[in-house]
DNA sequence: ATCGAAAGTAACTAAATAGTGCGTTACCTG
DNA sequence: CAGGTAACGCACTATTTAGTTACTTTCGAT
């Protein structure tokens, strides 16, 4: 039988403990900033490695923020969001951006890093195309289902609304350091993630919801 | 007179230069990426002269940083909010808000920056801190106009709003790369700019407007 | 006019850092 | 078990980069 004893040599798990180490060290530090010299070690891997599997530093940013968004969006189609009423589908869909952007803290550090680089890595993934449309498409048959049942008013636009739905839990996230000190107030704080949330539930019902 | 002769030295013409150049470094590239020889040659100034004036890369950042924010809480406070009836006050605040973030992409890249290093540069400065609460204070009095004239509802948190204000505008614009690809269309063509405003505006009234 | 201080320059250093050349070791197949 | 292949590691290089040393030039006050 296979793995019963302990590989010394195993390609795909130094590859695996390549991959997590990157993305660490590339969201504390954004591309530029993260060392390749840190991820061999914090990886337990030896430079060369790195260079043997990937290419380079570029090329495994770009693997680390494809697995990244691949992994979001597979989280969100698990949710199936198709089988519930409208508005549960929405709450759903708004609680679960915000609880993942704060449990995957590298997620929104990766894609601020991206963008920074102009998204000029992840251009040429097809399957990243491929998940994002399905993602859009859900987010429009929620809609519109909520629409034809009469508790949705018509005419909001699924994108508009996307992004509106990710900037209100990414922007506080993101930008709470800046936040804590320019509000005087600890944004992590357990009420305040809270509170935040609740806040985001509202805007949005507020902003979908037939009057 | 003064200024007659065009000075060949000039201490407060060479730190200006070299303080605009190190914006926009910093906002390209980050404070990690941006390079000391590069501000100094965009300010056609020599690198000896950052550090007599700035005495260190981090101290630069910090000044720059601090200039941004002071640019912005002034440019809010011009608009004089406090004499406009409440929902033309928030439309106002809220146009403002994003033509600003459109005008002046640096202060989005260096606010980033500052918070991949959580916030550790602007932590000190007591100026900020002041005017931050200048304006938090001004958004709420809107708030609370609005509400004993009956046209917003009572409970919204002004801390919230502001965050929320921010968020629907900054993410969008931060995030265009990625945004653009993702969801298939050019996130900064003049139509969809002008569709995301009035996406935001609405977003806002629903959030604050007595039904 | 001249002298001292401030403005400015060029060339350097020490430390990082991405990427490699080349050799060694474990594992699988036949 | 032999031998090839893939996994792995060491030590090096070429370059970049923040920061500095030691110098020259300009300007205004006396």
């Amino acid at each position: 039988m296979a793995e019963t004893k302990v590989r010394v040599r195993d390609a795909d798990a130094t590859k695996a403990r390549i991959l997590e180490a990157a993305k660490e060290e590339f969201a504390k530090l954004g591309l530029g900033g993260a060392r390749v010299d840190e991820i061999a070690d914090r990886a337990k891997a030896n430079k060369r490695m790195i260079y043997h599997y990937f290419g380079s530093k570029e090329e495994l940013f770009k693997i680390v923020l494809e697995e990244a968004y691949i992994d979001i969006r597979t989280a969100e189609q698990s949710l199936d969001l198709e089988h519930l009423p409208p508005r549960e589908a929405l709450c759903k869909l708004v609680t679960f951006t915000w609880r993942y952007y704060l449990e995957n803290p590298e997620f929104i550090r990766l894609v601020n890093s991206e963008n920074l680089h102009k998204a000029r890595h992840i251009k040429e993934s097809d399957r990243l195309r491929e998940v994002s449309r399905r993602f859009t498409g859900m987010v429009h048959d929620i809609l519109k289902r909520g629409e034809t049942e009469g508790v949705f008013r018509p005419g909001v636009d699924p994108v508009q609304l996307n992004i509106t739905i990710a900037a209100i839990g990414y922007y506080y996230l993101t930008n709470r350091f800046t936040g804590s000190f320019l509000f005087e107030q600890d944004f992590m704080a357990p009420e305040a993630l809270d509170a935040r949330l609740a806040f985001n539930l509202d805007t949005v019902m507020r902003l979908v919801e037939a009057r």
